[in-house]
DNA sequence: ACATACATACCAAACGGTCTGTATCGGGGA
DNA sequence: TCCCCGATACAGACCGTTTGGTATGTATGT
């Protein structure tokens, strides 16, 4: 049963202000240079409330992307994206969903489970695993759109899972592209392009694209 | 004049052992993780060196990601796949490559400047200056290429330099989903997928791609 | 002799984490 | 309905270590 805090009543328990502040810190200062001070301050919590509801900082970056997962999951679930008929059309419309909210704030936009995973991949085996559980979880939840765009196509020589997975690795690559530049331009642009690539896989004739 | 230390007068001078152990470093660990004491002792070299070759470690920072431009730049200039004649075999070849050259060995052989600059592109506007100009620089070196096959097979409707950095995207989201997966298969899986991108875009007719 | 290239001791601040104390809850017996 | 109970949810002071950075001294090549 959460219990809103004396100091900020309005925003939730610890816990979420936490995960919620500890998720913007992270994405535009990353874990290690997030600290568990300034997290404490941000979310309006003291040290006590911290180590209540985490044991150690590693165990808050295993419940920041396990929320992340689950916050994202429920966004996409709910996204317009869904609607056409056409597997293939929903695919292009998820591309083009994912284009349209990447504006100029990065840090608002781009991908806690990439920025983290990048950090910790070798050092928080915890963390690396709640980071590729959201990522690799997302791009199931494509697959069965490529599954059965495939299914309607015809087979092109590809695994519907093969290219849902090329499709997150654009996307991470974009934010990465996106920070360097400090512009989503270089991010719209990749999304373009991952656009035409299925649109040309899905115009082909069968089986002649098998890499 | 670089001077060879006592301590560990066999590989190089301390600056150059601090760059190399750095860029070690902060591949597996990440910047904000790597500590100037923990450098140092990695590099075999003491505080008094380190600071006396940069200024601070934020000038490591920019210091790492220029050597990186210079060591990978001449890497790359000598790397065997320009050796075809046909611009769009050598982009396919440099494709190739890269994929030939992501191992199992994820810290050894992913992107530093991609690592450095997801964790520092809203902190340090020099270290992400010097990560973005090492990427972008590489890309440039593609350009010539991708404006050379353009100009063979007449317009595709996409410019040369939009191509060139889409491949820089795709490498840097492998480098992150490789880490994610703990494994280098979804980065060769994504270089195959690019592979057939570029193969596909040019057996087109002509302007009927423009994203 | 002078600048460069280190070495070593040291520092205040920040770090992750612990400890003890208190307020607030739902639930159970009288 | 009342009070009491243990459990949960914090609050805040405290601790040892590590952090980036400095100050000063020394060796060495030119």
């Amino acid at each position: 049963m959460p219990r809103p805090t004396k100091q900020a009543p309005d925003s939730g328990d610890a816990r979420t202000r936490l995960l919620l502040a500890a998720t913007d810190l992270i994405r535009s200062k990353g874990f290690a240079a997030t600290s568990v001070d300034g997290l404490c301050q941000r979310a309006e919590v003291t040290k006590g409330a911290f180590f209540h509801h985490f044991a150690s900082k590693e165990a808050l970056g295993v419940a920041v992307a396990e929320n992340w997962r689950d916050t994202t999951g429920a966004f996409f679930a709910s996204a317009p994206y869904h609607a056409p008929e056409d597997p293939l059309q929903r695919i292009l419309a998820y591309i083009a969903f994912r284009k349209a909210i990447i504006s100029e704030d990065l840090p608002a936009c781009t991908c806690l489970a990439g920025t983290l995973v990048q950090e910790t991949y070798a050092t928080s085996d915890a963390i690396r695993r709640a980071c590729a559980e959201a990522m690799f979880g997302h791009t199931a939840t494509l697959e069965d759109d490529f599954a059965q765009a495939i299914a309607a196509h015809g087979t092109i020589g590809i695994t519907a899972q093969s290219l849902a997975q090329y499709t997150q690795t654009v996307l991470q690559g974009a934010f990465v592209m996106a920070k360097a530049a400090q512009d989503p331009d270089p991010a719209h642009a990749a999304l373009d392009h991952l656009y035409c690539y299925i649109r040309l896989l899905f115009s082909q004739s069968k089986g002649v694209n098998a890499p």
